[in-house]
DNA sequence: AGGTTTTAGTTTCGTGTGCAACTAAGATCA
DNA sequence: TGATCTTAGTTGCACACGAAACTAAAACCT
């Protein structure tokens, strides 16, 4: 159908002519999509592990290494501390305390909302888990050129503020079109 | 809220105890988790300005860029330079043929394939786009200190290799299970 | 007190996704 | 040439997700 030309430009890195600055775009050098790339391949990985393992996915993982961290909290702290949607946390949890990886308690003094908290058996998958996980994060940090690791944890420290920032930004100028 | 209990244990480095290194593993400073966060705020940030611009999602857009970047590839083509499941690149596809966006043209020589390019208009709306992505990957690279960037660029390098890396070993010990 | 607003958490609903099965076309080898 | 294997791309299916609606309980007002 569409018979679209001989390829364009030559891909020469003349820096053009246009009133603007026509820089290339080159998706594997373009930070966000870097950023994707990397962080689903690791998370895919890990999470091939203790998928296999006790047949849990992302969000319930999250919620059981939360718990692991804070020993009881509510669904809003776990969600909170764990950039979760409540809907996922909410489901995640309804999992978790379906196969009797966590407890439920009812907080009397604020009925909406109840403590979560890992069983005996919750807490034992945990711990089989904690160090694999922890491993395997080792031996991907390894990877990193020792010399580069302290400012590339800076760096991602930096990017996840903001993000948060621009995500703040363009969510706000959304609302104002 | 929450407030956190008691600080569990005194987060000292104390190197142990028990047979295992009892490394506390801590969420919020877990590589695999950080990566994620990261890199979804910012997909997410980004990819709602050109959902709201033209309706697109993250695997159109990759399509677009990748077809802006090369002119004219097969989708499987595309799906290889942009990390892409190949049901993902159908999809995106069909959409943005749907859309007027992009266009196919048989490989004569091999009917299974087929070339796909920018339509004018698929590469007007690839031209608006382009710069605001390149700004917004700008603003976010920003944030990260000057002096750290091309450690950071080495890193997330390094990780992609590496994450991969270990996703074939993990899939492999798999298979063998 | 009683009415409104906020909040924690669940459910519904439409959509996106990956896997596996499938189709159609090439490649390979006899 | 025909039989088998591989490959590019599509589709069916089951499931995960987020937005929005909803429920029940607090909090906030006079």
């Amino acid at each position: 159908m569409i018979d679209e030309g001989p390829p364009e430009d030559g891909a020469a890195d003349t820096p053009i002519g246009r009133g603007e600055l026509a820089a290339p775009l080159k998706l594997e050098q373009f930070l966000p999509y870097r950023l994707n790339v990397v962080a689903s391949l690791a998370s895919q990985a890990l999470s091939r592990i203790y998928a296999d393992r006790y047949g849990i996915g992302v969000p319930e993982w999250r919620v059981l290494v939360t718990l692991g961290q804070f020993g009881m909290m509510t669904g809003k702290a776990v969600g909170a501390h764990s950039h979760m949607h409540k809907t996922k946390v909410s489901r995640a949890v309804a999992l978790l305390e379906k196969r009797k990886m966590i407890g439920r308690r009812a907080n009397r003094a604020d009925l909406r909302e109840s403590f979560l908290s890992l069983t005996p058996s919750g807490r034992a998958i945990y711990e089989d888990l904690a160090p694999i996980a922890l491993n395997f994060a080792k031996r991907l940090a390894e990877a990193v050129d020792p010399c580069d690791r302290e400012a590339f944890e800076r760096a991602i420290d930096r990017l996840i503020d903001r993000s948060a920032e621009l995500s703040a930004e363009i969510a706000r100028s959304r609302r104002g079109s």
